[in-house]
DNA sequence: TTTCATATTTGAAACCATTACAAATTTATA
DNA sequence: TATAAATTTGTAATGGTTTCAAATATGAAA
């Protein structure tokens, strides 16, 4: 089993909708349906693969409602930003520490579910660990059969 | 003790020109000058806090000739691009695969001298690690002093 | 329902780190 | 010295993200 990382939710749509009633966020159709993306899909996406996608069941969707509504589920913890490929910010509605490996072939971002024993501890060095950021580049298991 | 690493080098002149020489660089004024900023500052800086301090003593240089420099000796291995703030690019001259820690208060990032098993092995759920990114967020030492 | 205040969405402009590019300058070679 | 190659420089372009004000939608009161 490569990860055992437990799903937030299932995506269906009274499922979202309480997801963002209780952190306080109005649900709009907007927001509910760029939550419902992050759900069904682990991947990592980016602000434009979340517009690609959203923008074909709401064509009038400007690309600005979508960085609001990602800063809002930041802000409201319901999502994690990651910085992964230096260039774009990645998004991540799995908002519990865990590590991540970027593939150099297929560019595909993996979850990893391994622990830290410093972030356990809460401190390394003396410094108070608040946040842990990991993530491992090199070749995904698919990619290496391809050789 | 808080950092057990080895320095690469000493700053001086003389040495940074064997470094930039031994990596098929040709030694010029202003690629001399930001290594040796690099050698003598720990601090992970970004593009701009080199070209301000830079900048004094080469009073016509461009940010695109630190931007060049950098860009070649990150292709030469001779520093490590750090992306922890996610707005820009920092510097490192330790290319050695470390951790990093990044002081909310303070601004500061600090080297972390710990372990990864997974890295050691090269090998995690089955994916070849080529390339180990690790840092936390937290209070450092000095900032949790203040309180 | 109508009215009015508030929240949200939208599109365009601004911002900012980084890159592209071509002209100017320096360096190396003959 | 003359010529070619490498480097530096300044400006423009790029791309992701934020700012902002106008347009639209929502919700409560009348
Ligand atoms: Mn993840
Ligand atoms: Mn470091
Ligand atoms: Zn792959
Ligand atoms: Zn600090």
């Amino acid at each position: 089993m490569v990860s055992n990382m437990k799903k937030i939710s299932e995506g269906s749509t009274v499922g979202v909708k309480n997801v963002l009633k209780s952190a306080g966020i109005k649900p709009t159709y907007e927001r509910l349906r760029i939550l419902k993306y992050l759900e069904e899909n682990n991947n990592h996406p980016t602000v434009n693969m979340i517009y690609d996608e959203v923008v074909k069941d709401i064509p009038t969707i400007s690309k600005t409602t979508v960085y609001n509504s990602l800063n809002l589920f930041v802000e409201k913890d319901l999502v994690l930003p990651l910085v992964i490929t230096g260039t774009e910010v990645r998004y991540d509605r799995n908002t519990k520490p865990h590590h991540h490996f970027l593939c150099e072939k297929c560019g595909k971002i993996y979850d990893i579910d391994i622990e830290c024993p410093y972030f356990k501890k809460g401190y390394v060095d003396g410094y108070k660990i608040k946040e842990l950021h990991g993530y491992f580049k090199g070749i995904c298991k698919e990619c290496l059969k391809i050789k």
